[in-house]
DNA sequence: TCATCTAGTTAACAACTATAACTATATTCG
DNA sequence: CGAATATAGTTATAGTTGTTAACTAGATGA
C-alpha cells in the first residue's frame, strides 16, 4: 500500500452527506462517450435476454444477419464488414456451423477462401432472431418515441460510418 | 469439425461477386444496439487515443470526475453511480492512489468504509482530462452539428436513465 | 452478547480481444 | 518454369476485462 499522504489537506473526514446513488445530474452526463457506453450496455442487457433462450450472442446474431443478406461472403469479408478482426470468425463461424446453422463451403477458384451460407435452419432462425432483437430494441427504448429512435440510430450511423471511413 | 452438410443445398460454389466490404445500407444498419456498438466503439478509441499520454481508461476517467464532483464519496457509492461492482473500484482506486491522484480517507464515524478524494495532482489532472475529453468527444463526432451532437446526447441520457432506474 | 448485516477486499475464474506465427493456396515476375 | 511474395484461414497465446465467491473488519440490533 504505502500511501503518501503529505498532498491531503484532510485526514479523518466524513463522507460527504449529499452523496449520490445515480448518475443523473452529474457532471459525466455531458460526456458523449460515456452516455454512448451506458446506453450501449442498457440495451445490450434487453438484446442478451432477449436471446437467452436461443444462446445467440451479438456479434453471432450480427453474422447471421450478414450472412443472410450476402450468401457466399468470405470469412476476410464477413471481418471486414463487421470491423472485427479475423481469428475472432473462425470460432464464430465454428461455433455457427457446429449447430448447423451456417456451414462454409470451399471456393473452387480460391481453394483458400470459404463461402459461408446459412442452413435452412439457419435461415429460419435469423428469422426469428431479428423480430426478437427489433422486439428488444424498441423494450429497452421504451422512454424514447419512434421519431426519436429513428433519430438516434441516424444519428449513430453517422458517426460510426464516417469514422470508420477515415481510416 | 464433423460438418452434417445434409442441410446444404450448395457444395462448391463462387462467393458472391458483389461481396461488400462496409456495412453501409445493411440490414444491420436498422439495429439500434448494433448502431450503438459500433458508434461507442469509434468514441472511445478517439477518447484512448487522447489519453494515451496520460494512461487513463475510460474507467478511471468517470472515477475521476465522479470523485472530483462528490469529494469523500464512499467506494460503495462510487460502484452505483458508476453501476460497476465493487471489486472493480478497488483495484481503480489502488490505481489511483498509487499514482498520487487520489487517496482513501478512512471514516471516523464507520470505520468500514472510506471517503475518498483527489489530491492536488489528482485535481488539476482531472481538470485536464476533462478538456481533452471534450475535444476527443468533438472529433470523433465530425460528422455531427452541435445541435445534433446535443440531441444525441439527450437521447442516449434518456434511454439509460430510464432503464438503470427501473430495477 | 450473539446473530446478522455491510464496506471493502482478495482470489479464482470466465469472456473477450488482440497479436504472432503457421499452413495452404495464389500471384507475380524474372 | 520456379522463387519470392501475398492472402485466407487457422491455431495458440496472452492481455484485458467483467463476474462470482468467499473472507475480514467493523456496525447494528434483538
Amino acid at each position: 500500500m504505502a500511501i503518501t499522504k503529505k498532498s491531503a489537506s484532510i485526514q479523518q473526514v466524513e463522507p460527504d452527506e449529499k452523496e449520490p446513488t445515480s448518475v443523473v445530474g452529474l457532471v459525466l452526463e455531458n460526456r458523449l462517450g460515456y452516455a454512448l457506453r451506458r446506453a450501449q450496455l442498457a440495451v445490450f442487457k434487453h438484446f442478451n435476454e432477449a436471446m437467452q433462450e436461443h444462446e445467440i450472442r451479438p456479434a453471432q446474431f450480427s453474422s447471421l444477419v450478414v450472412i443472410e443478406g450476402y450468401p457466399g461472403i468470405t470469412q476476410t469479408n464477413l471481418a471486414k464488414v463487421l470491423d472485427i478482426d479475423p481469428p475472432r470468425i473462425v470460432s464464430l463461424i465454428n461455433n455457427l456451423e457446429e449447430r448447423g446453422l451456417a456451414l462454409r463451403v470451399r471456393c473452387k477458384r480460391d481453394k483458400r477462401s470459404h463461402g459461408i451460407f446459412l442452413s435452412k435452419k439457419g435461415e429460419a432462425l435469423t428469422g426469428q432472431l431479428k423480430e426478437l432483437a427489433e422486439q428488444s430494441d424498441i423494450n429497452a427504448t421504451q422512454s424514447l418515441s419512434e421519431i426519436e429512435r429513428r433519430q438516434l440510430l441516424a444519428l449513430l450511423v453517422k458517426i460510426y460510418t464516417s469514422d470508420t471511413d477515415e481510416e
